[in-house]
RNA sequence: GUGGGCGUAGCUCAGUUGGUAGAGCUCCUGGUUGUGGUCCAGGCGGUCGCGGGUUCAAGUCCCGUCGCUCACCCCA
């Protein structure tokens, strides 16, 4: 078994029972998000490097040490899409979308990729569903983004998922209040885990996650960047919540929840579930006021959410066995007979709109029978010497039947039930 | 990039102090069952992840390597 091949790290093969699951997350999610309006595109499976460069961000460790990057014949760099907010807004741009009523809603589904360690709930191609509410600043925007992820969330019996919620404010206010964070850290570093301080110039707001007891002490005491933002932004926020509490969304606070994506702006979110292990977020995401202009087109307020399919599975409760089942077509005809004559009858069948199943493994009349009986076929054609043999699956019945008889026989039979 | 666990048939696994591979399930065939779903018999299927080493002899011991998996990190 050495040298056989397999699936690359981190990816998955999606066999038939699961297949079922996936289409009626992507089904649900579809019923859910096409009623609020939202309208669904493509993008492509690849793009400029720059395009992530820009939009999510080169310090981040998506863009910095995550992506599928490679060079084409035109010595283009080309990159595998990590995520898809920024495509989408590429998108909008490129095709005069913002020349259509605003705001302009689209939602998508399918695979990205990030070249990361694999584990519970991560892997190297994995497939989201987002949502984009491109052109509007209105809190009720944000307020429907996450409303609608709960939806898809309750839709597929995620249970128990927690919400969290922050507002980050203006790039400009979050790069002032994190100087300010990393000072405060500096100046109590000899108080801090060494996990901690060796972080402090990459994640200083990791420091406020951490157990190390020392650490905790120090992170009572810092800078909030609640504290350090600007009115309007805190409005905004405020009008945000009032419209969760109105549609009664249950969620917490947290001032220092941290996504690993430059654009965000303003408010924040994370839905997590403890169904998942280590990776407990199931979805998330936020506004992205800025992202338009990092990417060179006029300014252009957005705000979305993307979900984890994956993890979608791994915390819902759709039973893929159930779900397999309930996809399957009923099988009206299993021919077991021979030659060419029952290869034209399974045609002749299909014509009919009949769902038939010709035998491919040469089966034995008992073979045949049995596996007839497995798909729930309810007819099942063997051969005689001289006509065919047409049985009925659910009683003892059975006929010599002429080839070209079978077909208006069974559609005779079904009419009369 | 760093750690822990694991690698024997398609699947789930057993293989005793080292003695040249087994079971159940699945699949196929025959028989049985008042045509299938029960039962019986048989068959297909494995270079025991790979490479070295120790030994008369290694799935079983030693070293290396690859893979899977979980966790750190980060995120969906």
């Amino acid at each position: 078994m050495a040298e056989r091949l397999q699936a690359p790290k981190g990816t998955y093969d999606v066999l038939p029972d699961q297949a079922a699951a996936r289409r009626l997350v992507e089904r649900s999610c579809e019923e859910i998000l096409g009623g609020a309006g939202f309208r669904r595109v493509e993008t492509p499976i690849f793009e400029h490097t720059e395009l992530f460069a820009r939009g999510v961000g080169d310090a981040t460790d998506i863009v910095s040490k995550e992506m599928y990057t490679f060079e084409d014949a035109g010595d283009r760099s080309l990159t595998l899409r990590p995520e898809g907010t920024a495509p989408i807004m590429r998108a909008y741009h490129e095709h005069g979308l913002h020349k259509e009523p605003q705001p302009v809603k689209l939602w998508y589904f399918g695979p990205f990729f990030r070249r990361e360690r694999p584990q519970a709930g991560r892997f190297r191609q994995f497939w989201q569903v987002g949502a984009e509410t491109i052109g509007s600043d209105d809190p009720s925007a944000d307020a429907e983004s996450i409303v609608l992820l709960q939806a898809i969330l309750s839709a597929l019996g995620v249970q128990g998922a927690r919400l969290r919620l922050a507002t980050l404010g203006t790039p400009e206010r979050r790069a002032g209040y994190r100087e300010l964070l990393v000072a405060y850290l500096r100046e109590h570093e000899d108080r801090l885990s060494d996990e901690v301080r060796s972080r402090i110039d990459q994640n200083p707001l990791r420091a406020f996650d951490a157990d190390h007891p020392g650490t905790r002490e120090v992170m009572a005491g810092a800078p909030l960047l609640i504290d350090h933002l600007d009115q309007e932004d805190l409005d905004h926020f405020a009008e945000v919540r009032e419209r969760l509490d109105a549609a009664g969304i249950a969620y917490e606070v947290d001032p220092t929840l941290v996504r690993g994506l430059d654009y965000y702006t303003r408010t924040l979110f994370e839905f997590t579930s403890d169904a998942l292990g280590a990776q407990s977020g199931v979805g998330g995401g936020g506004r992205y006021d800025r992202l338009a202009e990092q990417l060179g087109n006029k300014p252009t307020p957005g705000v979305g959410f993307a979900a984890g399919i994956e993890r979608l599975l791994l915390a819902g409760d759709i039973d893929p066995i159930v779900a397999a089942r309930a996809a399957e077509r009923p099988v009206d005809v299993y021919i077991a007979a021979d030659g060419a004559e029952a290869f034209a009858l399974a045609q002749q069948a299909r014509a009919a709109g009949l769902t038939a199943r010709l035998d491919l493994a040469g089966r034995s009349a008992k073979g045949a029978t049995k596996q007839a009986a497995r798909l729930g076929a309810r007819h099942l054609v063997l051969s005689s010497d001289t006509d065919m043999i047409l049985k009925d699956m659910e009683s003892t019945e059975e006929a010599a039947v002429a080839a070209g008889e079978i077909v208006s026989r069974i559609l005779r039979e079904r009419h009369a039930a």
